[in-house]
This record gives structure tokens, sequence and C-alpha cells, in this order.
DNA sequence: TATTGTTATACTCTATAACTATA
DNA sequence: TATAGTTATAGAGTATAACAATA
């Protein structure tokens, strides 16, 4: 974790709240990979389920835009993900170029605890806060995301 | 992103909190992810310049247990960081099994810049902020960060 | 000519195991 | 005997480029 209080600087209640943002997302990502190394899944191809879970069979062509990485990238995710029984490919029925991607009983079962492991998680964290607590969290999430969109978008 | 709403479950205002907090950390990431390639770093060297920014001068048994990673991969992130003129390996004055690793210059500079940065990105998501927001994000951060280190704890 | 998905190649992060040089 | 860091090896994610089959 990047840490960035130290004694460099004036410290600033600011740069103390990225800290903390920051070390929520290291400790989520964390804890998302013991979850799906537990059933199997790397974060990549626990990602691929999911976009095919939402969205059907699906060519390798459509996953690597919906993942955003070139399509290189999708051939070893679903060689992968078949060779471990999550997918399985099949041929297109129009474009003889292109191969589905759809989901096995077995690939659709572990998205559905992907589902269950994320409704526990958001429990965990947010069912017993005082209400109050938890709309000005959701506020001011929903206010740093908007800047930081715009921050993205400026760049 | 892993989002979560769909139809196959009554939307939950938590679960949607939980998706808009994993939006933040993907979007955070990335825009880490740019910033550090445009100085030529990744996010596992960048860390290690981190770790060797507030430690001093280190072993590299010291840096990959501050990093929690293996000896072989710190010989690696080293490897790299020396190719590339952000780190020097020198011999430890006492132990002549242990090499020590520090910031050249052009490593300071670069931890300068990440340090720079990552002041710029708290003032972008929170310097306009309104006071009663802001703080109402940081005291709902901090309850849920406690709650996320409790639920790992039990795991 | 353009597109789909592959092979070929390469780089990074990660790990374990075996080994060398030292403590 | 234990520790520091290396080589050897391996798997995963990522990319570009060249290529085959098909549109």
């Amino acid at each position: 974790m990047l840490t960035i209080v130290d004694g460099d600087a004036a410290p600033s209640s600011l740069i103390a709240a990225l800290d903390r943002v920051l070390e929520l997302t290291v400790l989520l990502h964390d804890d998302m990979t013991t979850s799906l190394a537990a059933e199997g899944l790397t974060t990549s191809r626990a990602h691929l389920l999911w976009v095919l879970h939402h969205g059907r069979p699906s060519t390798q062509r459509a996953l690597a835009d919906a993942l955003g990485v070139s399509a290189r990238t999708v051939t070893g995710l679903v060689d992968g993900l078949a060779a471990t029984g999550f997918v399985t490919r099949s041929p297109h029925p129009t474009d003889r170029r292109a191969t589905l991607v759809q989901l096995t009983d077995h690939g659709a079962t572990s998205v559905a605890a992907m589902a269950r492991d994320q409704a526990g998680l958001a429990d965990q964290l947010f069912a017993d806060l005082p209400p109050a607590v938890f709309e000005g969290f959701v506020e001011g999430l929903d206010a740093v995301l908007e800047r930081l969109r715009e921050a993205i978008d400026r760049a």
C-alpha cells in the first residue's frame, strides 16, 4: 500500500482520506482474490465468467471488447477456463470464423457463488451501519466518484 | 468490473453501494497504473520504490517481507529497477550474503513525483467537497474499513 | 479488403525448489 | 544448521505481429 503520510510534508486530511480509500481497495482486492482462488479462479477469469453471465454466449471478439483486453488475451483466458471446466467453445451458427463461448453448469454455479459472496460482503460492510452513517458514506462516495471520472476525462 | 446488480435478485442498496465502491477501486487502480506507466514503472516496482523511500537502503530480504512477496520476486523487481536506473545494489557492510538496495537520484525523483501525483489526486477528489459531505464520507469509510478488517480476521 | 481467432514471441509478476555463499 | 540471494522452472496475464480461414 502506497501510504503517503510521512515526515516529508505537512499532514493533510485529504491525503489521509485518500490513504484510507487506498487501504480499502487493497483489502477488498485481497479478499476477492482469496475468495476466487478458493473456487479455482483468478480475477481475470472470473471477470470473463461474469461478462458471460450477463451477456450470454459471446464471441471471443465481443469478450475482448467487453473486458478491454486483446484478442490474444481472451484466447488464453478461454483456454484456461475451458481446461478447468468453466466454459465451452462452440462454432458460431452463421459466422464460421467466430467461436461462441458459453458457461458450463459448473461455470454458472461459480457465478452464482460469486454473486452470493458479494452480497455477503455487502452485508458485512454495511448492514449494521447506522443509517445516517451509511447515507453519508454513499453520498460522499458518489461525489468522489464523480470527481474521479472528471479527472480521468481531463487526462 | 464485477457489477452485481441485475435481474436475478431483488436490488439492494447495500449491493449497489458495494458496486460503487468497486467502481471506485477500479478507476483508482487504472488511474494510478497510467500515471506510473508514464514514468516507466509498474505498480509492483513502484511499491518497492515506495518502501525503499520510507525505509532507506534495505536488504532484499527486508523488501520481500515488507512487500509480502517471495525473495525470488524481489530479485526480479530489483533486476528491472536496476536496469532502468531507479535503484542500485551494493554489498551489505557487515553481512556478505546480503545486498543493500538503494534509490538512485532518478528513483528518488520518481518517488517525489508519485507523492505529488497522490497529493494532486487527493485534491481533485476531496478539495471542493462540502465539509459535511467530506466528513460524512470519512466517517463512513472508517466504519466500513473496520468491518472489512473484522471480516478478514474471521476468515 | 476487413475481421476472427490462432500461433509465435516477449515481458512482467508470481511461486517453489535446488543451490551457493555466507552466518 | 540457518539465512541471503541466486539459478532453474513454471504458470498466469498482458501485448504486438504475422497468418489462416472466412466474411
